[in-house]
DNA sequence: TTGAAAGCGCTAACAC
DNA sequence: GTGTTAGCGCTTTCAA
């Protein structure tokens, strides 16, 4: 026979305990209300002594508020989210909010699922990198039933919701251009770009102006950036130095740069869109033997802690990932705390291009 | 005036549209008891109507359960513990078990705060990595309340509790015992030793075997390792050669090897014990521009993408990580479906040690 | 300042 | 299979 654990001792059992109503129990406890300097030392006391635990969750259920903000990340295992999710809970913890952590994978399927977690858990309010900016209708009900959401590393045009991005065109459009007016003819580009929406692949390959960020996934945007940047130096984009992984996956990333290097014409230098594509890419070039930046530049999307580990180190466009997370909890907590709070907007934070010795010029 | 955003539909709203009693339309989209299909059409439609989003927080105040599993990370942002957290996640995921992630940064006053909230949290137990594995007062008492623990990546002698590490000593004692028959005999180490307990560091350099593994830090177990394998290999220990960086960061482990190196009769290996240890001390040896492994031969604890992608691709002592993330999960749920447990024990996972390009042998 | 009592939204007994 | 009812542990009127 089994000693029977005894009941955890509930707010009525301390408030027994000590000799008062449950009602002063939870004042004393909780911090809310008024109560004498005497009662709240017997009830302190007499929680101790049962060592009494309390039940959030039964408070949440009264009051309303869980003190929570659910986070859907789009892969939790990648540096940039983890430093982001740093910033977020800083802040957030900063404020009294714990943070409920979930993971898409970038799969839409996964991410409505986790929206549905977080809101049946009751956060307070939400922040996500959606994985589809296109299909964000689980959002949008989201922030219908009540539970602000803000947006992460992407915009949507299909969402009124705050947003804290860097604007991945431009920055990939100033790296590209950098290697352009260093002479590079043949920049080759590896990303993801996993809905191959073939309308959208045809006008991206088109010179035009009018796609909104909020259209983009960041790889689409980068690679306009990229585009672009050809466009405005007159150089022609060929279409077999642009590299498609269709996955999230540095394997995919590495066996599209091994094929673009083996070309007959291959390129001069190589412009990798992230994390990901960059540890691929890099162990392509790595197992190629191919000299950087001599045969071949590189420039890399996000910073990472091994960029300057090898040699030579890699130029890098670095995002303020830490700062994005942290503006990104502070806005979503401006709106739980302001009853009428501003309409929604987009932040675009600064990246920075770190120049170090991945990057030769052509000679003319 | 603001339209005053209507109260969210509860499951007696459900139940009225649906004309059925609360129960029912409660059974009916709680997947408990039984219902006619007729109901549970009628209810579901409602619910869809209405935009019902169930309360779980309510459910569980209920029920006692709120499957979730807490998770205290000593590092959120090491590759080690993301990976470890998708093998937690993951299993949590497929036996209906969401996870609440928490950070301690390595400090024990933060993960008591976090212990607690998970406890606040009601969370059905609990898996940690603790700061300290000689005070785990208040894992101690998650359990007496009731909150099964799960230890992971180390072991304590003073928590009667399942934990998954690796043998951090064995592994180390294999990897420096190499260093040592391949004719080296300066072999340095960098680790963190953040408890510089001074009877036990002068304990430590004695030779003696009366060490539990329970009593000691990853670093200091790793520590241990590197120890034996000198003092089996009847090769002196060089205190100087032993950097302790006293806090977790890759800086001061750049500047400890930095130093070491700058010895004038320096190692001609060096053992990094972890994640950081390696960042810091692989840098320094670049800053350096000391050649791997001609001059010197490097062996890290853990692999990491990069450690293939610096020239020569580093050798390294692997853990199981995602596995080890998996196999705690699989304790702790086991335990919490299981009324009547097993005792608790260890279980020691098998490192591998990766043979790369990073090691020579002293010519004699 | 304090206590009695109602009720947050849900599930579990138990009767029908 | 279905409804009635009690109650999980807490906070919040409201009156004293």
């Amino acid at each position: 026979m089994t000693a029977s654990r005894p009941r955890r001792a509930t707010l009525p059992d301390v408030a027994a305990l000590a000799g008062v109503s449950t009602a002063a129990a939870g004042r004393a406890l909780g911090g809310y209300g008024s109560v004498s300097e005497d009662v709240r030392r017997r009830v302190a006391e007499a929680a101790r002594q049962l060592n009494y635990r309390a039940n959030r969750l039964a408070a949440s259920v009264r009051t309303g508020r869980t003190d929570t903000i659910g986070v859907v990340c789009a892969d939790i295992e990648s540096p940039f989210f983890a430093r982001a999710l740093r910033g977020i809970s800083d802040v957030a913890h900063e404020h009294g909010f714990s943070t409920l952590v979930t993971n898409s994978d970038e799969d839409l399927a996964s991410e409505r699922e986790a929206v549905q977690l977080l809101l049946h858990k009751q956060v307070d309010g939400i922040i996500c990198a959606p994985a589809d900016v296109t299909q964000v209708d689980h959002l949008a009900q989201a922030q219908t039933g009540g539970t602000p959401v803000v947006l992460f590393d992407r915009v949507s045009d299909h969402l009124e919701a705050d947003a804290v991005v860097v604007d991945g065109m431009k920055a990939a459009y100033q790296a590209v251009r950098r290697l352009l007016d260093l002479g590079h003819r043949r920049v080759a580009i590896v990303a993801e770009l996993r809905q191959p929406r073939e309308q959208d692949w045809a006008r991206f390959l088109t010179p035009r102006t009018e796609v909104s960020l909020g259209e983009l996934s960041p790889s689409e945007a980068r690679l306009l950036g990229y585009l672009r940047a050809h466009w405005d130096a007159g150089v022609p984009v060929r279409r077999e130095l642009v590299r498609r992984t269709g996955t999230y996956a540095a394997e995919a990333a590495y066996q599209q740069t091994k094929r673009v290097l083996a070309l007959k014409n291959p390129p001069t230098a190589v412009f990798t869109v992230d994390n990901l594509m960059t540890v691929g890419a890099y162990r392509a070039i790595r197992d190629l033997g191919i000299a950087v930046p001599d045969r071949l530049s590189v420039v890399a999307f996000d910073d990472l802690d091994w960029t300057v580990l090898v040699s030579p180190a890699l130029n890098v466009i670095a995002q303020p990932v830490y700062e994005m997370g942290a503006e990104a909890a502070r806005r979503l907590i401006r709106r739980l705390r302001d009853p009428e709070p501003a309409p929604p907007g987009t932040l675009f934070m600064d990246v920075t291009l770190v120049e170090r010795e991945s990057v030769a010029p052509i000679p003319t």
